[in-house]
DNA sequence: CAGAATCCTTCGCGATACTG
DNA sequence: CAGTATCGCGAAGGATTCTG
């Protein structure tokens, strides 16, 4: 029970796990992660990427001196998180047969 | 991206995961649940397995006039969740060697 | 572009007490 | 046992504006 809980508390939320696959998708900048997630704004974006970067699953590289440049990239500890994202999306899709389809 | 989103609608919060898993360890009825969950309230189970209820997760049964022998089973719908379940809590263990442990 | 700042509203959730 | 009723706080999140 408790490692399901720890797993809960790291990802909470409704934008972490919507983040990290995005990023896996090849989004690396703010706007493209912005765009490619709908109805997210900019201010929650920025505060659930630092929680991330706390949480040593993403990485931040500022590779521009007017920070212009700034790419996300999953750290070896996030890749293993693709597990739950792909029992994830396979469920959400059986989820959506079952329930928002009629 | 969209089947992510959805999953994580109908899961949402951060009991609903912890409850199906409860469940499917054998907690049927509500005090079972509410013991086995830390720091859940009532209230909050409550309200949490009628959202499950409503997404057709879990069933409620009733099998007593007053309502002392209500139980609660999981839907073959959650079933397919129990993948998301596994992957949830072996990356929950890995999480905490990571991050939570030094 | 990549955010920070501010203001404001909604809602999840806890605490506590009560009911059939 | 299996919940319901109330109260209320703090955090999450929306809208908008601003900055280097």
């Amino acid at each position: 029970m408790m490692p399901i809980q720890d797993a809960l508390e790291a990802l909470n939320g409704k934008w972490k796990l919507l983040i990290i696959s995005s990023i896996s998708l090849g989004n690396n900048r703010f706007k493209e992660i912005e765009r490619s997630i709908p109805k997210i704004s900019s201010k929650v974006l920025a505060k659930e990427l630092k929680d991330l970067e706390n949480n040593k699953l993403i990485k931040r590289t500022i590779s521009d001196y007017s920070s212009v440049l700034t790419e996300y990239t999953l750290q070896p500890h996030a890749e293993t998180l693709k597990d739950v994202l792909i029992a994830l999306r396979d469920w959400g899709k059986l989820h959506r047969k079952a329930i928002i389809d009629k």
